[in-house]
DNA sequence: ACCTGAACACCGTTCAAGT
DNA sequence: ACCTGAACACCGTTCAAGT
């Protein structure tokens, strides 16, 4: 009922609302949507709660426990496609799901890198690949490490990505620098290649290189069987 | 000469010993191999240099231009294989042995990640992926989509192996529980190729899934041409 | 027994005061 | 002009004191 003492907005919870361990994550991943994974501090997402922040430690142990608990939660929101789709369809939304789900949740992506995450909900996106796989008769040891391949390769990808998406929103806004190439300072002899080709500092991370890479693994599987 | 008025180890650097950039940026790598990323802070690192800590804005901006400079340096501690071998063998070599470097300097995985790096010496690893793939023929797109797609996926691997090797060594020194997957208490009818393939935790990070994942790109390449 | 304010041991960086 | 100690505005977490 009291404002929490601050100057900082008004928190957005009901008031009568009991606090559970549930409402502390939700709030977490809403804050780390808001403001990036730098912004999620125990003290701030206590005020925004509306919570003294010891009271947090009521529901989490640590903050590595909340970005554990967190993770779990944002696994669920990953759309698994269908099962009849074949393995390689399978595989590919698989992909894009993950990547879609991690760029509406950039700040979920540190933690995800950072910590082992083997909770149920992540269980059934591997279900799900050894399932596509399996009935499409690969052998064993390719139903586990096919699947693995694809959804490592799609977390690192967006790893890269969502900070480097986060540098081009600051250029927008005018708070960074472009990032340029002078190549007229390369030493031609050395930067041959480089020199008449001439790719943009934005290739390296673009949708059409993680479509490139995905259809390549893609391609790579298809030629180990079924 | 004066000893450092702290109870921590006294610093290893040469008391008249000028203090430029690239010793600061070498001392953080340093700092960063021995404790972590978490313990690259700009007081202790100043402390290891035996000099105040505001002595180090003199010779970087801030934190950020730190960790933009010890990423350009660590970069040129990536061998790059020979130009002759092919461009399977050298893509290969190239993503095995980015793998290495950054294993032996695990602490600069996050800064790698977290920042979008275009200095010089990076330039020179994807001037050599072009070099071999116009060499062997490629079309100018696949020149500059095939490196990187090995080179975002190394990284990617990478950036998901480090915690997970942290991780497991904590577990070894008993200061972690080791993951286990319960699978008695999985559902079977949502999980029934999980519960006949029972994959360990393990089995989504390691050496044999790293080369399994390499060689699928690799052979994914090899089908666009030349 | 439960809750929490104050405190502790840190951060990166600013800036005024010193030489 | 150059240098730097103290200070500021934060952290995560501990813990003693309060109800």
């Amino acid at each position: 009922m009291a404002a929490t003492p601050t100057t900082r907005p008004s928190p957005p919870r009901a008031t009568n609302e009991r606090l559970t361990r549930d409402v502390v994550l939700r709030e977490a991943i809403a804050l780390l949507d808001a403001e990036g994974y730098d912004a999620l501090t125990m003290r701030r997402l206590a005020e925004r709660l509306g919570v003294v922040p010891m009271a947090l430690y009521r529901h989490v142990t640590n903050k590595d426990d909340l970005l554990a608990g967190l993770l779990d939660l944002a696994v669920t929101f990953v759309p698994i496609p269908p099962l009849d789709i074949g393995w390689r369809a399978g595989l590919g939304g698989l992909a894009r799901s993950i990547r879609a789900t991690m760029l509406a949740h950039p700040g979920v992506v540190t933690p995800l890198v950072a910590q082992p995450n083997l909770g149920p909900h992540s269980l059934l996106l591997a279900e799900y690949g050894l399932a596509l796989m399996r009935t499409a008769g690969f052998s064993d040891e390719v139903a586990i490490r096919a699947p693995n391949a694809v959804i490592v390769y799609t977390i690192g990808y967006v790893a890269l990505e969502v900070p480097r998406l986060e540098f081009a929103a600051r250029v927008l806004e005018g708070t960074s620098q472009p990032l340029t190439i002078d190549y007229e300072a390369l030493p031609s002899e050395l930067f041959t290649h480089t020199l008449v080709l001439r790719p943009g500092p934005e290739e390296f991370i673009n949708e059409a290189q993680f479509e490139f890479g995905l259809e390549r693994i893609l391609d790579g599987i298809a030629m180990t069987g079924p």
